[in-house]
DNA sequence: GATGAATGAGGCTTCATTCAT
DNA sequence: GATGAATGAAGCCTCATTCAT
């Protein structure tokens, strides 16, 4: 019987990252995907349904290990909220700067997915999201933190985040991504304003 | 001296907002937008050079009004920093809140045309930027503002405002656009933390 | 306006016929069937669905017809039960005589396409078969003919016609049609044994 | 001396029949008839020298068995020539009573492959289909018969049979094998007028 | 022989764009 | 300018066949 050549599975996802970051999952071709993951396209649909599937699959590998971390984070007692806030934006830069295509592509695509009914988006996501909404209610109660909507925080801050991962993903070089989280860890805890 | 009836540029430009808003730019079909504008296939053409030129032209009325109020709001000698920086806000909220369709495709969308080397995106963009990046290096010039770092902070905030923007726009019930600004002006003046 | 050049339709739909006939539904290619009508690959795409439904005409095509004309010869009150029978065989043969592709078709892809649950297959096809098992069923009654089976009868003739004109179609050189016509009817009235 | 372990051959052809018949040859996939026969999809290409090849060896099957029985009949001295007539039928249709998807697949099938001029179709079809004319023949030449043409009665015949099993293997309730043999053999004998 | 992962040629279909009227 | 029929390049996906184990 031929065994399993290495991990074809994984070499196209990650091939499709660096594809799907370049050009946009739309304009991408899954010849070239195939092609970057030195695989025939016929492999590509031995792992994978379809193109949208393995869309699907990188986000599932993106919200899946996030969650779990900051799982981790929520539930340790020995932190006060706004560390667990500080964590949470640690964990995300961490989590990117290691693949800054996957940032580009969480940036770029999430959107059409989400708004795409037909398929069923991770489940990671939205747990995710709770997780981090219900560390910002617990600082509220806890008499830490202004009374923000934390629905409508939740989105801001993610919208921020995804805004500056991606540039700094498209423009490695404008800015350290050390700064960038400094600033925004500032700018989360005191605002614009000088006290 | 007969006008042309009905002005089809803006109607087709109405409709593609319409119709990217909803399926996405690359699901959208140029026929589909036509029929939405109630216009011929071929007449789009006609006042379009390509699929890509509707986006091109849909950011671009996007981007001018923005950066022509926005430049009223600068140069206004009797305003505060911070309150320029309200005004911006209001500004961004009460430009898409007429329009939410508008702010689907600001947000899907742009990314896709940035990263497009081979097309010239508004300057209004830049020039939009530019004005709010001054706005806030004044504020910090005359010790109103913490010192962040006003790039950052520009795409931190452009990011946050995109994300609620297009939250709204998909679930118009979810949250008030008002109470959203009333959130988003406190924490970019206050920040989290409860002094 | 660009006005439609000829009756592209039934150009494709009598190429289709032609290409099916020499080389089977599913071994011919849409690119083919384009060429032959002369026409762009994708103006298939403008007349039919797919190219089942060029098919799924191809047999309206058949069967109307067909139906409309045993109508005719089936309420027709000078004629004898037998009679009918004799022209409802003189109408299939004249039918297909005109277009041997077509027998070939109608011939080889009519099962796929019954078995085929998903399609909807002509409605002309059950009223045909309808109405010749009813001039059967009042040729009993009155006494002319034997008493068989109406529904066996009609699929032993048909199967019998078509895989005539099967091989007649491919082979008009073995023997003309007008015999096999003869021979037909002789024996649907008088079977085999010599009385 | 070990045998091959359960004949893999024989169940690969098995499988072939029921799936074919099922869902035709065209849209039969080879890994599913392998799946359907306990057998991975490799090891069809170890009997079989590709998916046609598999419904060669059906034909094979079918055509074979069925010759050699004729031959048996057609060489009993004791029997007349309608008797000999009677048993063909009888033949045929005791042969695929007892595979009715074996039925199915003849029905829809041969047309195609007999066309195939790549392909070398079974000698046994026309062995069949000659000792069958000769039974004719002799049967008018001993003035039993009717002078029908041999050819165009042996077309019609088996496009009849062909027609009743395809309908009965599909429909086995709408009516019983025995009464169709019935019915044959009337009209066959006696045609449809009532002397 | 047996396996099933891997292959890649090929076909259907889509849809932005063109063009004759 | 306006129309919408016509175009055809391009891409997703299928699946018979191969091949390393």
């Amino acid at each position: 019987m031929r065994k399993k050549e290495g991990n074809k599975e994984k070499d196209i996802l990650e091939a499709a990252v660096r594809i799907f970051a370049e050009q946009g999952y739309h304009n991408a071709k899954i010849s070239h995907v195939a092609d970057e993951a030195r695989v025939a396209t016929g492999s590509i649909y031995v792992y994978f349904k379809n193109k949208e599937d393995i869309l699907l699959k990188i986000f599932e590998e993106i919200w899946r290990p996030l969650y779990l971390e900051l799982k981790k984070i929520s539930t340790n007692r020995k932190l006060t909220a706004i560390e667990k806030i500080e964590f949470l934006i640690d964990l995300v830069f961490d989590f990117f700067i290691e693949n800054p295509a996957r940032a580009i592509v969480f940036v770029n695509e999430q959107n059409h997915l989400l708004k795409n009914t037909e398929v069923q988006f991770t489940d990671y996501y939205e747990k995710f999201m709770s997780l981090g909404e219900s560390i910002i209610k617990s600082g509220i109660r806890k008499g830490a933190f202004n009374k923000v909507d934390v629905v409508i925080f939740r989105y801001f801050i993610l919208g921020g985040l995804r805004n500056l991962l991606n540039h700094w993903a498209e423009n490695p070089n404008d800015f350290s991504l050390n700064k960038i989280r400094q600033n925004v860890k500032f700018l989360l805890k005191n605002g614009l304003l000088k006290k």
